[in-house]
DNA sequence: GCCAACGTTGGC
DNA sequence: GCCAACGTTGGC
C-alpha cells in the first residue's frame, strides 16, 4: 500500500465535507498541475492518504481511501488532459497534526508538506505516515 | 494583504 | 531551447 498527502482549502472542501459523502466518496477534482497529476495516476485503490487543510487549519484533519483509480476529470475542458480519482472519507485524526508540529519534527523535516509546499497531491513514507498517525492518536 | 516559491507561457 | 514575464499557491 502506498500512502499520499492532499490539501484542500477546508471552505472549499473540507475533511467533514468529505465525512459527509461516505463510503462511496467523491471525485478529487481541480487539479491542474502535473506533477500532482503523476502522483494522481499513481495512486491504487486501497491507497491512504492524508487529508490537510491548508490556508485556514493548516493541519491534517484526516485520513482518506482511494476507491477508484485516476478517470479523465469531468471538470476539465474538453482535450485537456486531468484526471481524478475517487476518495473517501476514513477517520478524522483525534488530534490534528498542525504543520507547525511537522516542522518542528526533524524526523518530518523532509516531508514533501515541509519541501514542496505547493504540491497539491503528495507521496509521503511509511515511516511518515506512521509517525504521523501517532502524532496524531491514531492506532494501526 | 504581502511576498516567496515555483510552475507555465510565450517571444526570440 | 532558453529565459523573462506572468499567474497561482499558500504561509505568514
Amino acid at each position: 500500500m502506498a500512502y499520499w498527502l492532499i490539501k484542500s482549502e477546508p471552505d472549499v472542501w473540507s475533511f467533514e465535507m468529505q465525512m459527509k459523502k461516505g463510503a462511496k466518496g467523491e471525485p478529487w477534482t481541480g487539479v491542474r498541475n502535473f506533477t500532482a497529476r503523476a502522483n494522481l495516476t499513481k495512486m491504487r485503490k486501497g491507497d491512504h492518504a492524508f487529508f490537510y487543510h491548508s490556508n485556514v487549519g493548516k493541519e491534517i484533519a484526516g485520513i482518506a481511501e482511494i476507491v477508484k483509480e485516476a478517470y479523465p476529470d469531468p471538470t476539465a475542458k474538453k482535450d485537456e488532459p486531468w484526471v481524478v480519482v475517487d476518495m473517501r472519507g476514513v477517520e478524522a485524526l483525534p488530534k490534528p497534526v498542525t504543520l507547525e508540529a511537522i516542522k518542528k519534527d526533524p524526523k518530518l523535516k523532509d516531508m514533501a508538506l515541509v519541501k514542496y509546499s505547493r504540491l497539491s497531491v503528495q507521496p509521503v513514507t511509511e515511516a511518515e505516515w506512521k509517525l504521523v498517525c501517532k502524532m496524531g492518536g491514531v492506532k494501526s
